[in-house]
DNA sequence: CGTACGCTTGAACTACTTCAACGTCAGTGG
DNA sequence: CCACTGACGTTGAAGTAGTTCAAGCGTACG
């Protein structure tokens, strides 16, 4: 746990409020914890280990995994600046949770966090509504994953274009292989379906990881 | 919503408390709300409906659906007696809800859950476990769509094993359809790959519905 | 500069789908 | 009671989307 760590830990100071405070734990969470950094591929905790601590980004990507005992590797989802991960019922760490980039990480106990809820409803409401958050994005995924493989690559790209920026030039974070893994297509695959949203210029790529979305409504007619 | 729910509304008593009551919401939602009976392939709600109760099996078998723009249909999973669905974030259902055979199905309001929780961090505890249950089952679900066929029949069969009975005859309440759906294969392909277990001995088909796992070892391993 | 890694592209293969026919069972009505 | 009907399930044969295997390319980095 915490093991393979790197480098310095600092203490968490406040910030100025984020947007939607009121609805994630992030003004919650501000106060609370330490932050520390990680550098890209370091694995912030393992599969089995006790889920003792929370984890919210704070800059970087992060990944959460599945080593399948025949080698395939399942990535369960993408953390982005402000998303929060790790909290889950039982008292072992259902996935693993990698650092996709040099991220920075905020960490706070679980029990901490439970022994809060008990106290104050608010938070308490907070807390089931980021399980809840996570619950639909996990059942959107399952939906992903029964379509064809343009659909699939369709919306992974409307996906991270929402949660990237606003504009319509996204800077991927995370490998082909990474995204084929979450996509439950081989990277091959993803590559080729890519290069044929580029032919039919739905896409444009300027760079393996840096792509313009060209023409969003036929992107959107592809999440079936 | 509920337009179709048939026949008469019984009045709820307080029944022997259930087998893991202080892990889910069995004892606590066992005061509250109504019973209602629905009849096969009765909706209980839509998708996009506002989301105002929340609903536990009593008897019966439900499942929740939705259909894609091409018309293919996605079931998010199935719910058995004692199992509590409905409770989602937002205001409206991200699925519809239909009996999968007769069913008596207990009605609770959200609104009246969240108030109580706001009072009584225990209970308030126990939504979230709930929500935290259910996000469990969803990654357990994406898991199952990476792999092939044979092995989502035979993590389906386990699975059914497993919340049906402790026995090995499994008696399933869904049709072909349903379990492709929620397989993400067709009907043919279940079909043929439960043949194709029973020829080599890991089943025995008693009539379509009723399954005798013989070799659940072998089941297992097919696991991943 | 060269090695390594991530990515792309091509060609052969395979698992699953699609289409079509047939079998089975339960319910209905003559 | 048996014949008809329709829903559900099985089985076969052909088609296809995606995988697998293999080679080549570009960029990053020691």
């Amino acid at each position: 746990m915490l093991s393979q760590a790197p480098v310095h830990v600092s203490e968490t100071r406040p910030r100025a409020s984020l947007a939607c405070a009121r609805h994630d734990l992030s003004g919650s969470l501000e106060l609370m914890g330490l932050t520390l950094p990680f550098s890209r591929n370091c694995e912030i905790y393992g599969e089995g280990e006790p889920a003792e601590y929370v984890y919210q980004v704070i800059t970087g990507a992060v990944r959460t995994s599945k080593i399948l005992t025949d080698g395939r590797r399942q990535i369960g989802a993408f953390y982005l600046p402000n998303d929060v991960f790790g909290l889950e019922l039982g008292a072992e760490h259902d996935f693993s949770a990698e650092a996709i980039s040099n991220a920075t990480i905020r960490v706070v106990k679980q029990s901490t966090l439970h022994a809060l809820a008990a106290e104050d409803a608010d938070l308490g409401h907070q807390l089931w509504e980021l399980t809840a958050r996570e619950l639909k994005r996990s059942q959107e995924h399952s939906l992903l994953l029964i379509k064809n493989a343009q659909e699939r690559v369709a919306c992974f790209l409307l996906e991270m274009a929402r949660r990237l920026a606003p504009a319509d030039v996204v800077q991927l974070p995370m490998s082909r292989h990474d995204i084929a893994d979450y996509l439950g297509l081989t990277i091959e695959t993803v590559s080729r379906t890519l290069a044929h949203l580029e032919t039919t210029s739905l896409i444009v790529l300027c760079g393996s990881r840096r792509i313009q979305l060209c023409n969003r409504t036929a992107l959107d007619r592809l999440n079936a």
